[in-house]
RNA sequence: GCCACAGUGGCUCAGGGGUAGAGCAAUUCACUCGUAAUGAAUAGGUCGUGGGUUCGAUUCCCACCUGUGGCUCCA
């Protein structure tokens, strides 16, 4: 446990010196800034009451309450104001204190979050206070000893936040900031930031034509010709590592009627969220989740324990309004595309199935790259289904990942309304956690549904029902893809993949038949016809970034060849036609991550290598 | 839904009570060119929507819509 340079050292003890570059001595440095922030705000505005203010990721925050909540003007003022408490060179002090002194200190100072704080702290707590100057504050510690270090800070964005996170419960208002002991490091840690604003899939998605939002639709996605392209791809990936894994693929209606959401539970558990219309005096509700279309199927065929376990796939269209703040790019859709697929099974299926889900899931997210986590919801308390079950389900999921060697996390309480399950979340580039793939088991739709199968024994039994998602949803997956390659897509997914540019236009012809045969072997192939210089076609092929530049002249044409050049790499390659086409096809074949040429191409432009791959320090 | 902020040609953005401006993109013309921007010309906007204040509003005020960063909620 990390404590400050205040405590006396009693016994033998290990004593490390944790400084600026250690992640405890960060988190003391930016909770220390937290407490110049209040401290700065009760100078400026003293009738402003203090909630709490901790340290997190790249920073810090401190929500207070103050009735006219802070703008611009006032940030502005308040990052002023710290810089001259910094400047001061206060000495920081703490103190301990008894319940009901403690009590009376912060009730003195007219500070009731503090006092309520304290009150639910429990009975042997230590309530140690903090003072720099005027300024005393409820706090555990550990602190700089004095303010001078926070020399770089800014005060990055206002946000409301509820007291003690319930919706319930009166909204505060909440700075963020962020400190560093250097200037520049504050300035590398603003500039890492622009850095990964260039990634952001919306920006991105504009700029490549891959995917719109409109007004007309908020929260309804529009995917452009080229989001298709990649969407596509993703798809044809998708259904052959299913077929693979003997999933059968169904289709259910988009929309079908209330009396299927009663018995599903969504009726009573969801309704807020679902879409509905009247149809001829009927209520019909838009799906939000596939399972009851896939029940229907399931339940349409008699079932014997032979056809178990039975995977049937679903890439099915859902609707589910979010609230308007809550949406997101395409991270956070109200309508989505999920790679479903519901897996039928005998109990002492269970293990080996989640164990194969969890398989592909990590497949996938291998292939790309992505680093995830996962974590294991429980039981929610607007759920339905006997305690026994859950307890059994949860069971399964966790033995199931325990036994893989697989670290995950506990979310109490997170579970789907029907059953516990076990969440893949991935990064964006600004480092915000999405949860894409997702495990659910199930007992109680089939229960609701009656689903059977014939056992080994003549009788009838209840299958269990996984659902699972491995992208999630494929919006989303394309979101968390565009950022994770910041739009420069392997060959494979990239919606042009080689450009051919003439050098001039007597070279057109050539260009024209090179593309007929790229298009012939299955290669994504245009040519920049226009009368440009070279560089100015390069260059434009790079904004865009393509993965192949072809460039024809006079000496190309004259021998058959090409001249090759890489997205980020200067080098060109000069090579037989078909030789490029030959080394393409197996890089498509095999959906390769990585480019066949890059190793003779391999000189990086130093730029390129510098800025993009460094990561927010830790 | 809540808090704060924003919305100006296709894109990025400047401006600001007296009926709009740049760069890029687009179109046309010239140039026929060897690896990140050739030059010139032309066209394009009821300044998110609706009210209000004013002689006059894109600019000030109000409401709404959409978006951004958070909170809550979630794939």
């Amino acid at each position: 446990m990390a404590v400050d340079l205040r405590q006396t050292v009693a016994e033998d003890a290990r004593v490390d010196i944790l400084t600026f570059d250690h992640p405890e001595g960060k988190h003391a440095f930016w909770h220390t800034s937290s407490h110049i922030l209040a401290q700065a705000v009760k100078r400026l505005y003293p009738e402003t009451k203090l909630a709490i203010g901790p340290s997190i990721r790249d920073g810090f925050y401190y929500d207070f309450e103050r009735e006219e909540g802070f703008g611009d003007v006032e940030i502005q003022a308040i990052e002023n104001e710290m810089k001259k408490i910094v400047k001061e060179g206060i000495e920081i002090s703490s103190f301990v204190l008894a319940r009901p002194e403690a009590i009376a200190l912060m009730e003195s100072r007219n500070e009731p979050y503090k006092v309520e704080l304290i009150r639910d702290l429990p009975e042997d707590a230590v309530l140690s206070f903090y003072q720099q100057g005027e300024f005393v504050d409820l706090c555990a510690g550990p602190h700089l000893m004095n303010v001078k270090p926070v020399k770089a800070m800014k005060l990055t964005s206002v946000a409301g936040a509820y007291w003690r996170g319930d919706e319930k419960n009166k909204m505060l208002t909440r700075i963020y900031g962020t400190a560093y002991p250097k200037k520049a490091d504050l300035d590398a840690h603003l500039a890492r930031i622009e850095e990964a604003k260039k990634r952001d899939h919306r920006r991105l998605g504009k700029e490549m034509g891959l995917f719109t939002l409109m007004e007309q639709g908020p929260g309804f996605p529009f995917f452009l010709p080229n989001g298709m392209i990649l969407r596509n791809e993703l798809m044809n990936y998708w259904r052959e590592i299913h077929t693979r894994e003997n999933y059968k693929e169904i289709s259910t209606p988009i929309m079908l009627n209330r009396k299927l959401w009663e018995t599903s539970g969504h009726w009573d558990h969801y309704q807020d969220k679902m879409y509905t219309t009247v149809i001829d005096e009927e209520d019909f509700a838009i799906k939000p989740m596939n399972c009851p279309g896939s029940l229907l199927v399931y339940n349409a065929q008699p079932h014997s324990y032979r056809d178990l376990p039975l995977r049937m796939a679903e890439v099915g269209l859902v609707h589910r309004h979010e609230k308007s703040g809550e949406m997101h790019g395409l991270m956070r859709v109200r309508s989505f595309s999920q790679d479903d697929a519901h897996i039928y099974m005998t109990p002492l299926q269970i293990k080996e199935e989640i164990k194969g889900v969890v398989r592909m899931i990590d497949e996938v997210y291998t292939k790309f790259g992505y680093t995830y986590h996962i974590e294991l919801s429980t039981r929610p308390e607007d759920s339905m289904g006997e305690d026994a079950d859950w307890e059994m389900a949860t069971q399964g999921l966790r033995e199931a990942v325990e036994e893989m060697g697989l670290a995950f996390v506990v979310n109490e309480g997170d579970g789907a309304f029907y059953g516990p399950k076990l969440d893949f979340h991935l990064e964006d580039s600004l480092g915000r956690t999405w949860q894409c793939g997702t495990i659910q088991l199930d007992f109680q739709l089939p229960q609701r549904f009656q689903a059977e199968y014939v056992g080994d024994d003549g009788e009838k039994h209840q299958p269990i029902m996984i659902h699972r998602v491995v992208f999630g949803s494929i919006e989303r997956f394309i979101g968390i893809l565009i950022e994770h390659f910041g739009g420069k897509f392997p060959t494979w997914l990239a919606p042009v993949q080689a450009r051919l540019m003439p050098i001039t236009d007597r070279q057109l012809e050539y260009a024209r038949s090179i593309q007929v045969l790229l298009k012939k072997k299955g290669i994504r192939a245009e040519v920049d016809e226009r009368n440009e210089k070279i560089g100015f076609k390069v260059r434009q092929a790079q904004v865009e970034k393509v993965p192949y530049m072809l460039i024809l002249g006079d000496q190309e044409e004259e021998k058959g060849e090409i001249s090759l050049r890489l997205r980020d790499h200067q080098k060109n390659l000069t090579m037989p036609l078909a030789d490029f086409v030959a080394k393409v096809e197996a890089e498509l074949a095999e959906r390769a991550m990585h480019s066949p040429f890059l190793e003779a191409a391999s000189e990086p432009k130093p730029e390129l290598t510098a800025s993009a791959t460094e990561e927010a320090d830790e």
